[in-house]
DNA sequence: TTTTGTTCGTAAGGTTCACTAACAAACATG
DNA sequence: CATGTTTGTTAGTGAACCTTACGAACAAAA
């Protein structure tokens, strides 16, 4: 640890209190951050040299004393790109601000395999094109298991077994990118925009079903950079319907869009839809169960098409989860939409850039 | 972030440094550190004038150059004291050394709740008083739920909640005490002395169920300090035992110490007696399947009496869970006994302290 | 035995970083 | 207008680590 790994450390701590409580003087932040006004000009003036950081004007005076020019990340002056590969049917691209509002929003139908790549730097390209402003990087949430250095261990979709995404896309766009798990991204958009609590799980239920989860704000990667990967866990003892892995009564076979439309198409009436619902519900609980009473998780929150999880099947499942947890501790577990709708993803990339490139989460 | 933050980072990457690979010359260090040697010396000066580093002899020479002074935690010159308040008729104290060996060992009744904290602040100062070297500081490792600044929040065997037991026993032994729960402690031994990965749970079986977690190294409190409490989390959708809680098929009824002898008592044959443990092994695997899903986890370890454990309740545990998670990532996820036995909290208390004062883990 | 090259540890001096002290600028208030 | 308050900057100090240089101690080669 050398005295320069401190400074970014501040560098990162200024940048940080200015994106979460937008724009003050430097004193202000002095007092923040319990650093002197004199470091704080110091290190402002870095930032403001670097372009991260901006003076947006004086400060009417409200009292006595010099009036304050007030200090803020140029929020105007970047943007960031996010892609969403997660979709079963287009690619989404965005560009979005640093607050993670999308201003630019592009979708492609999902080519071969083969092309993803190629369709995704295309994308990518353009949309840096449209960004009207310097691009501070470029985040992709993925399917499958991805490392920590954006390298695709994993993605039965687009057949990637080992592959450098990060690398590829880096190599071909010249901007700093960043490559995690779609799951992974969503939790952090919600944690950085959703307002949640820092031990929250997110699950994600499109075509799969999958997880990212924080604990005391960071994100669990998992020995192998599998965490989150709950689609194939079997749920309780009874069975269950048949799984596309070959098991019986996996949690994908309960929860994933295609099972539960299939279902509810088969269903006759209202009455018969909902309990399809509760009992998709009721299956959440019990796989999430075990996760809370392990991890002490407050918050869980529900990402995918609000007809189906918003509603009984939410409901249920915080009523089993508080049913089979201990009441004493759980009692609060709270179970959720996100707010964060189909942006989710793009949004959590973003999240991403942000925090590999200013140190902000 | 200051310098002098810094320079205590880098203090406690020299004594980790040294705690993991033993003794070596500053020159080592500073390979091994990326610190230049000069700095090297500058800290190792600070450390031995502190006490805890001390110059061990010169190393034979092995090839050309001056001879190398090894340097070394003063291992044999400190102690510290660890405190087990896990079980359920007596209070187990000790001294140990740096390495977590225990030198005195020392055990108490278990008086009346009321006077557990007297008894608990005269074992330890009856076990400083043996150390013969000065003591480093007191863990205790504790059941129910324990916040991260010692405040035991709830422990229904001792009817605390919300108290301040870290701060009492302070107070009233004059030296550096650090609390946490149990089986979180235990968890700690096995990754710093036990050889565990670094994703790893430790599932604590006695009176109760309790479990320990780390993730990347690092313990995971939860929202609530409540992490680990999975023992009345109920297991699987076809009833099961009463638990003492009131609900129905907790893990705790299946698994606990007392569930288990009095459903091996009633067994007759010695198969029945196999299946007994085979039952219970499968329902851990049960509610282990969805935290190795969403964790990732590589490694399970048990903690506990291993003429239960030990057998068929671990191999159909492994078992179960494999069949239920999606072998594809999770394939590898052992299932072992700890082999720190009797001691394990009492070394995990041992590691809370060198963790606190040295910066070692 | 002498020379050469290697390795260890220390000394001296420079750079970076954040701090304290002091001050000018700009404002409100009596 | 004088006074007090707040902001932000300049100047100087101390801490921490670095680079450069050097003496000590040894092995191997001449």
């Amino acid at each position: 640890m050398l005295p320069e790994h401190a400074r970014g450390h501040n560098r990162s701590l200024l940048l940080q209190t200015l994106f979460h409580q937008g724009a003050m003087s430097r004193a202000d932040l002095s007092r923040e951050t319990g650093l002197t006004r004199v470091t704080i000009s110091d290190l402002i003036a870095e930032l403001i040299s670097d372009g991260f950081v901006a003076e947006i004007g004086m400060r009417e005076a409200s009292g006595p004393g010099k009036p304050a020019m007030l200090v803020d990340l140029d929020r105007a002056g970047h943007r960031i790109v996010g892609i969403d590969l997660s979709g079963s049917d287009v690619i989404i691209g965005a560009v979005l601000t640093l607050d993670g509002d999308v201003v630019v929003r592009s979708e492609v139908a999902l080519p071969s395999a083969e092309a993803v790549v190629d369709t995704v730097i295309e994308l990518a390209r353009s949309l840096v094109a449209d960004s009207h402003a310097p691009v501070l990087g470029v985040g992709v949430g993925a399917p499958g298991v991805v490392d920590g250095r954006g390298v695709v261990l994993a993605a039965p979709n687009f057949g990637w077994v080992g592959f450098d995404l990060e690398g590829s896309l880096q190599e071909a766009l010249g901007l700093s990118v960043l490559v995690a798990n779609d799951a992974n991204a969503a939790v952090l958009a919600e944690y950085t925009f959703g307002g949640s609590g820092a031990d929250v799980l997110l699950v994600k239920v499109g075509r799969g079903v999958g997880s990212g989860l924080l604990s005391g704000g960071q994100p669990m990667r998992g020995a192998h950079f599998a965490a989150g990967e709950i689609g194939h866990v079997t749920v309780g003892t009874d069975g269950g319907p048949a799984c596309v892995c070959g098991k019986i009564g996996c949690l994908e076979a309960w929860l994933s869009v295609p099972a539960l439309t299939a279902r509810l198409d088969a269903a006759g009436t209202d009455a018969e839809r909902e309990g399809v619902l509760r009992d998709a519900g009721e299956r959440l609980g019990i796989a999430l169960a075990p996760v809370v009473g392990a991890l002490d998780v407050s918050e869980i929150v529900l990402s995918g098409p609000p007809e189906l999880l918003d509603g009984p099947l939410a409901e249920q499942a915080v009523e089993t989860l508080r049913a089979r947890t201990l009441a004493q501790f759980h009692d609060g577990v709270r179970v959720r939409m996100t707010e964060q709708g189909q942006d989710i993803v793009l949004r959590g990339a973003a999240v991403m850039v942000l925090s590999g490139q200013l140190g902000v989460s």
